[in-house]
DNA sequence: TAGATTGTTAATCGATTAACAATC
DNA sequence: TAGATTGTTAATCGATTAACAATC
């Protein structure tokens, strides 16, 4: 096992960054690249090449001056380090329609992310099939996800039901979340809850907005 | 014009617990509670009341010792401060399954955002009506965002159309862009983006997910 | 009054940026 | 060689936490 197989826990922005690196790095290798520099990848994030640097510093993959990084390397330690060079399955909680969208999402092949059950309280949702996936009623969360040995949910119900979905997948024994609800569920100190929140995006956008329309006026009125 | 309607650029960790705190203050009312505590606020997001108190002091809220904040006056003070105050028209573009979800989502209510035109490149689409609102093909972006005023677009359509979409809104006077595409689309500087990024939420999840598997073992092997 | 809670100032911490050396 | 690019160390900046005073 050698030195980059020991996971370091990563600088939160560092990893936020990881994904947007990986998507232009196999951009520039399908357009043929084998290098690329700090400074093309910190142009497309619009961060500070020394930035970008610093995040690949911290995989581990030197640099050659004049030519850049390694593109295939970059690649895998970028995947190493997020747990995407392996396959995961997950199971899908709330078949509405961003359940829907999620399941349909073709998106998640690069992070070799497969929902591979879902799963909805309605009857008459329940053996249907969603873009390959049947729905099974919420009573068989706990055999099928320990049957599948499935680490991660992702939950996709009404707020109202939130809580106690997750603690359906708790108890089945995954060890992630990734929440779209509105919900701030609480778990157990070993599962990792990740929150997709909406509104908190949309107060950033509206707040910028805000702030912007009156920064155009040279004084406040 | 009082002092708190000078929107002053607040740090942005504080813009992103605005949402927590008014959703928590808003059950707190509901449950009969005239008065929150900067400790309540912090238990419910997990972090330090004096924080929370800090975030507060933003907004020129006084609080009472010992009895707490005022929560109406906080409800609107974090409203105001969103620019959830005043209602939003939005125009989503892609009535896909994710495009779909939004428009159907009641959530927006409490933010007073309201999606009042959508589009889709797909003929047999045109004319359909989502959750009561009429998709209309893209050649008529222009024209109708224009007619409505609309400052805030929403971005849903697949990937390889995203920076054309994003440009169609710009030029019919979008000011804000909510993307919820994986591209890394540009605008003018006057004009705000705001990405919900799947890839990068998943990342932090999935990079947790390995890290605590592995400090669990008392030594790296 | 005593005690709970707010409010403020200083210290710490982490991430980014600046400056510059090293290298192909 | 000269020049572009990587790599590293120090400075800065912003946000959080700590310590403690103020107030109802």
């Amino acid at each position: 096992m050698n030195a980059s197989d020991r996971l370091s826990p990563l600088p939160l922005p560092t990893i936020r960054r990881y994904p947007a690196y990986l998507r232009l790095i196999r951009e520039r290798m399908a357009a043929g690249d084998e290098e690329i520099s700090s400074a093309a990848l910190a142009a497309a994030l619009g961060i500070d090449p020394v930035l970008a640097r610093k995040d690949i510093a911290l995989m581990g993959i030197p640099g050659r001056p004049r030519w850049g990084y390694p593109a295939r390397e970059l690649v895998e330690a970028i995947r190493h380090a997020l747990g995407w060079d392996n396959a995961t399955d997950a199971a899908l909680i709330g078949c509405g329609s961003l359940g829907h969208a999620l399941v349909g999402y073709d998106g998640f092949a690069e992070q070799h992310l497969s929902i591979v059950v879902a799963f909805d309280a309605n009857p008459e949702l329940q053996g249907q099939t969603v873009h390959g996936v049947k729905v099974r009623p919420m009573t068989e969360i706990d055999r099928l996800v320990r049957r599948l040995r499935i680490r991660l949910g992702i939950l996709t119900v009404p707020d109202a039901a939130a809580q106690e979905c997750a603690e359906a997948l708790v108890a089945a024994g995954v060890k992630g979340i990734w929440n779209f609800t509105s919900v701030q569920i609480s778990v157990p100190d070993d599962v990792i809850v990740q929150s997709v929140d909406l509104a908190q995006s949309l107060a950033v956008l509206s707040h910028k907005i805000a702030n912007m329309q009156q920064s155009t006026r040279p004084f406040p009125m």
